[in-house]
Order: C-alpha cells, then sequence, then structure tokens
DNA sequence: TGGCGCATTCTACAGATGTAGTAGAATGGC
DNA sequence: GCCATTCTACTACATCTGTAGAATGCGCCA
C-alpha cells in the first residue's frame, strides 16, 4: 500500500479521528495545508478506489474510514525507505541515525530496553 | 535534495563507485533493473539539471561524479519519512520499530547489537 | 574512406500526482 | 415552495516520473 505524500495527509487525519467527513478532515488539515474542499475529495476518492479508505452514505454525505491501519501503512513506507536509501537493512539506517545525532541517548536506551523485553518474551 | 525512486537507483550506482560513465552504472544495475540504456542518461541528465551529480565529458564520454552525499540524501529521505509518516518526531519510528513484529529477529538483534556497541563506544 | 559500434542529444508518451473548477442534487430555513 | 448552502460526481490540466526510440556524431579499423 503504497501512498503519496498527500495521501500521507489525509491518512493521518483520518487515522487520528474516524469516521470522518471530508468536511471533518479539512477542518483538521486547516493549519498544515489549505486545500479546496474538492481537493480533498479527490483525494478520498482516490483513497477509496485504492482500498486504503472505506466510504459509507449516511444520507447525501459519505463518511470516510480507514482500512488499511497506520501501523501497516508505516511498515510499508519504511521498508521502501531501508531498500531505497539504506541497503535494504536495518544496520546502515541505525548508524546513520547514531551519526546523526538523530537519536537522543535517552531515545537509544528506550528502544534497547524494548528489543530486549521483546527478544526475551519471544525467545529467539 | 529529494530523489525519485528510479533516482536513487542510479544515485547508489553512483554512489558505490565513481566517477563512472552511463554505461558503468548500467553494468552495475544490471541485476536490479533493466533499463534500456538511454534510460538511464535521461535519469543522469535529469541528476545533473538538479545538481545532484556532476557531469565531466572525457573525449566524447560523459563521466559522471555525484554532488550530493549519500548521507545528506539519506538525511533527506530519513526526514521525510518522518515528517509524512511518523509525525517527524524519532519517538513514534523507535517505538514502531520495536513493536513491528515484522522486523525480522536478525534484524532486532542486529539494531540491539549496534545500539549497545554505540553506547559503549560514546559512553552515554 | 566507408562502415561499425558506441556515445550523445532530442523527442515522445503514458500513467501518477497535485490541485481544483463546474454543474447538478439534496437539505435546511423561512 | 423557494433560496442559499453544501455535498457529490465529473472533468480538467499542468507537472513529474518512468521508460525509451530516433536521429545523429565520432573514432577506429579493414
Amino acid at each position: 500500500m503504497k501512498l503519496t505524500e498527500a495521501e500521507w495527509q489525509i491518512m493521518n487525519a483520518l487515522w487520528h479521528k474516524h469516521p470522518a467527513t471530508a468536511r471533518d478532515i479539512m477542518d483538521r488539515l486547516g493549519d498544515r495545508v489549505n486545500w479546496a474542499y474538492t481537493t480533498i475529495k479527490t483525494m478520498l476518492t482516490r483513497l477509496v478506489e485504492k482500498k486504503a479508505v472505506g466510504e459509507v452514505k449516511e444520507g447525501n454525505t459519505s463518511v470516510y474510514e480507514p482500512l488499511v491501519s497506520q501501523q501497516k501503512a508505516r511498515l510499508s513506507a519504511f521498508r521502501s525507505l531501508l531498500d531505497q536509501a539504506f541497503d535494504g537493512a536495518v544496520g546502515p539506517l541505525v548508524h546513520f541515525l547514531a551519526e546523526e545525532k538523530q537519536l537522543t541517548a535517552r531515545e537509544k536506551a528506550e528502544l534497547q530496553k524494548i528489543l530486549e523485553r521483546e527478544a526475551q518474551s519471544k525467545g529467539e
């Protein structure tokens, strides 16, 4: 499930609160972007075609609902980045993060702790 | 410096070894993609326009060289991903990584190892 | 010196993406 | 019942991307 930039905006709004109407989304995105109402509708239509979003009519108004989870979309985006820019491996990414100082010591510790817990509970 | 998918392919090849001719790149990418020579040339031309790549003629053949570092391109891609899919913060990404069951045990182990090494060598 | 082979530049073109206008249908207030 | 508002469906269109063919140029060998 590959999303475009604009589609991410819509999906983020939808994940944040749903179901939602086009108008809801427009309000939610108000500070971020300044799209015409019809632009948002177009995006939603495309997302429905892609089966990323479900649409149900209530009266004459459509109500939308995400069909793909944020987790799933994130995974897909993450994998793409990895494949494209980091030789498809986590290693180079982590190295990069370390060098870029994007991770604070605290974040590193946190990640480590969670990974340990994971490894233990799964015994892998 | 935003690169498209195809452009990443070219850039990866260029970073791997440079300077390089279009033919070199084509050979290097041979197993990955199956582009016509002119496709690669088109990509290179666009990258030169974008100032991501430098071009120097040797005889009647162009030799190319990256003008943006891999590190820089990676940073830009990483930031885009973060902004787009992870609320612009490292925190959610870290959580995602930790929770994501799709990461192989191997990737997790690798991640952990690197973090440990990092933590040690930096003493933070 | 006429090709052969490889390089270059130009042009093309379909599909994806961002962005939105327009027209017609439905709804709510008076 | 009629008008203003608001929604939907359809259409438009410039740009960007992926992909490549055609035409043309140049060096080298027989």
